[in-house]
DNA sequence: ATAGTGCTTTGACGCAGATCAACCCTAGCA
DNA sequence: TGCTAGGGTTGATCTGCGTCAAAGCACTAT
């Protein structure tokens, strides 16, 4: 039994015990080039099922990676749309921006994200997407993506298996959205979290969260206020600990519980 | 100047004024076999761009036309993903269903429209479409059009440009539910479905809800005594005219404003 | 040290919208 | 003709969450 790697390499509050660092992995932490081949990432970030002729012709269209830095945007609405990007390091968000200086935040992604593919088959973006930490991300040009995927299938069925789990997670924030109350959206976006960190080889139960309160609430449709009581409230009841960013969840299934529950009445 | 059609075949409340049906774009209105080629809708539900051939090729994925009865599903969440549809005729809508009964209307489709292209990539349907009137689809297997895609470009960039309005479709749905109150949704609701009508040639201004208050407000989260009161505010100030499932827009630019103002403080 | 800035927490209060309930209208049907 | 069921409207009340405000904490710059 060992403790998996938090999702980060800074320090943690003293209060809180320090969870040992491995390797996420793979056993060559060096990053190589360019070369998807070499990329520690290649097991999450590429398509499955190519042929080595096929992956090294895939290679070939990555432009090396591109740095972000924090607080930067990758790109922004009405931003012509030509590539979309694999996300190799870092935390990025992206944000619907509305009539009236309204704006929501859409999503959040991280490293082996794929990201940008919204505006497929559109001019330009809709949305705009941020670092909110140093990231990197490698970019791949639409248009020879496009093509490229005429002649290889199993890119095809990878560009198809991306779009389709853009719209299934969309679909579930509808429902997050349309029908949950703000601990229940809550609950479920920790939970979330840490599913797609646990997939990435950090640690299920803890973690530090990249993103305010304000973020986090404007993801989830509700005020930063609501996101830091419902944060206390879950601590206060035993099932998380939480203090400022860095994220403990003590009884994962008191909070799946807490999303469950709560049908309507008969 | 002439009016155009409202979008139904059936006799209106006597109290309200009747607009005439006129023809809706195409000259011949009788429906041919399933040859895409004579069907009445080719403007609006075929990729563009093909050439005659590519056309004539297309035609032979199509299943002819399935008719499903007001409250049948045309499938259910968990049935094998195999095929997506164009809607020949009918309204219908889509269902996603969460934990403890929750569910939530996450789409009403119309003539023109492409469903069930969320599962694209996928197994099984994660969702269900269910007709809220007797309706025709057209299916198309999805394993063929994916081939087919790979040597008919246009018909790749069709596909993509569904995926892609799909994903913005959803965004704004998702900004609508995370940032609008609850006169702001029906106000968008109300527009955006006369903007579809009116590109499907119906009138702009006037039209008949094919669903049920309880399912406005699923869709836009909220409950359907607030759905109703929001609908009659709006006609007590002159905005609309609304009389059950029949609904006049008076004053788009009011609903527009509605939605416009109220930013957020400085 | 000190001040300033950005983020978080917590309390007090108010309101939008949910909930509960009564009633109406229309359609379908015995 | 009357009964029933489904949908819609409206009123009264309740409550979850937004709003406003104050204060604390961690960092950075000076």
């Amino acid at each position: 039994m060992h403790t998996r790697a938090l999702n980060t390499p800074t320090a943690m509050p003293v209060s809180f015990p320090r969870s040992e660092r491995l390797a996420p992995g793979v056993a060559n932490p060096a990053l190589g080039g360019n070369a998807c081949t070499r990329c520690r990432l290649r097991q999450r970030c590429l398509p499955t099922g190519l042929s080595e002729e096929n992956l090294r012709e895939f290679s070939t269209l990555i432009f090396s990676p591109r740095r972000v830095k924090a607080g930067q945007a990758l790109y922004r609405a009405g931003d012509a749309f030509d590539a979309i990007y694999l996300v190799r390091r870092g935390f990025l968000k992206s944000i619907m921006l509305g009539e009236a200086g309204r704006e929501q935040i859409t999503g959040f992604h991280t490293e082996g994200d794929v990201v940008g593919i919204d505006a497929i088959g559109s001019e330009r973006r809709t949305t705009e997407m941020v670092a909110l930490e140093d990231s990197e991300v490698c970019g791949i040009p639409y248009a020879r993506l496009e093509d490229m995927s005429r002649h290889i299938p199993a890119l095809q069925r990878y560009l198809h298996r991306q779009l389709s789990e853009e719209i299934v997670r969309n679909h579930s924030m509808m429902f997050l959205l349309g029908t949950m109350r703000a601990e229940e959206r809550l609950a479920s976006f920790l939970l979330s979290l840490s599913e797609r960190l646990t997939a990435r080889g950090f640690s299920p139960s803890e973690f530090i969260l990249r993103m305010t309160r304000e973020e986090i609430g404007s993801f989830l449709g509700m005020k930063l206020e609501t996101v830091s009581r419902a944060f206390s409230k879950f601590q206060r009841e035993g099932m998380i600990l939480v203090e400022s960013k860095h994220v403990r969840l003590l009884d994962p299934e008191a909070l799946q519980r807490l999303i469950g529950r709560q049908a309507q009445p008969q």
